[in-house]
DNA sequence: CCGAATCGTGTAGAAAACGTTAAGATTCCT
DNA sequence: AGGAATCTTAACGTTTTCTACACGATTCGG
């Protein structure tokens, strides 16, 4: 929220908090693009009329750099600024004053919107060596060829990429997979993790991305 | 665009033509959902008010079936409306009176957004080895042969497509169709997705488009 | 170099999940 | 009220997945 008004900012703070678990505030341009570089804001609120410049320089200037959705604040009425700063990328412009729930409304929308742009889940999905692993689609791909995850092969390999890098212990497998206390674990580990390398392994003989280190567990390499 | 008056409608009908190659116009809520299904507009503004129903109704069907960018129009300007639509999935919301150049702004602004965060279709419509599905017009139809679903069945359909690529659960497609929590999902479930099949499917004992994922759930695979 | 522990892989039966059919129950329309 | 369409419930055969066990291969320390 980039406010140069205290009271006003305190009371739009107050009012956002009840959507946002966290809310940051500037009250200059200065202040307002040190912040969005230490904690990129997920969404960006910005009232024009700041002392150290125009607020439609942050716009252009924030439009350079993210794609995060960008709300401004005005209360001017001039048709022209409105139009000048939605074309810059502001994704929506609301004039002063404004009911809080008709801003809180605006948010959530925006929010919402940026939520299913599908930028949010690039984590879960990457290629490498052919070998396409999709964990939102639920879905593994190699060379082309669709493989077919069960269960708990699913649930192992989710607990390996989780923790990519790190090698995993068969007690810390059997907890996160099966979590329960009957049977015996290291069999059980070996015989998935056999099956899993059949699916996802460039060449199951050679494994490449779940690869075992002896005496402590199993190990996803990181891409 | 959906408007009800006609002098309004040229006005802003003429407004658009500036920037957008084709502008396609409804007066009526039937109208407006017949002209959706034909030509799979890649934005609509509504407004409110129309003689045969509340325009906030359509948003309403819409986005149940759709994500392109909605932006509702409104003489109207209470708080709690303009929260509820928006929350309901408008996209922006315009108080009339407003200059041409405020709403082209506007507009280029969705389209703006819309292109660059899904290229994917936005329309659940389309054809794949002889079925054509139309969510919107809800109409299926199999080698020209009209397929008639029950409402059941077309609430698991459009589960299933408005999720398309993912594998859904038992669950899920539970709470999203028959939304009570009495009675044994997995049975249901197996006995429509089975009656679906019988009247989407190319060939049902094979299914491409509504796939099992054992263990997982079922899938709508995009074509 | 050798033995013990750990790891990889094949096979087979048990358990769970799934597809299909059919008959009773319910709703909705005429 | 009668009848048609739809939903629910039950049963049964099939497919898929999990578990258990056996045996060869690999690793590691002395």
């Amino acid at each position: 929220m980039v406010e140069d008004d205290a009271a006003l900012l305190a009371v739009i703070v107050e009012t956002l908090s009840t959507i946002c678990p966290r809310v940051l505030s500037a009250s200059t341009l200065a202040g307002a693009i040190e912040e969005c570089s230490r904690a990129t804001p997920e969404l960006i609120i910005l009232d024009l009329g700041l002392p150290d410049g125009d607020g439609s320089q942050l716009l252009f200037q924030l439009r350079e750099l993210t794609s995060v959705p960008i709300v401004v604040l005005s209360g001017r009425e001039s048709d022209d600024e409105k139009v000048m700063l939605l074309d810059a990328g502001a994704d929506d412009f609301i004039s002063k004053p404004c009911s809080p729930a008709e801003l809180l409304a605006r948010v959530r929308g925006q929010l919402r919107r940026a939520a299913l742009s599908s930028a949010a889940r690039s984590w879960a999905q990457f290629t490498i060596d052919g070998v396409e692993i999709d964990l939102v689609a639920q879905r593994v791909t190699r060379n082309g060829e669709i493989q077919r995850l069960t269960p708990t092969e699913w649930a192992l390999l989710r607990a390996l990429i989780l923790h990519a890098g790190k090698p995993l212990s068969t007690k810390q497998l059997w907890d996160m997979v099966w979590a329960r206390e009957f049977g015996d674990p290291t069999v059980h580990i070996r015989v998935h993790i056999t099956h899993l390398r059949r699916k996802v392994e460039p060449s199951p003989s050679m494994p490449r991305l779940i690869v075992t280190e002896p005496g402590l567990g199993y190990r996803f390499v990181a891409p």
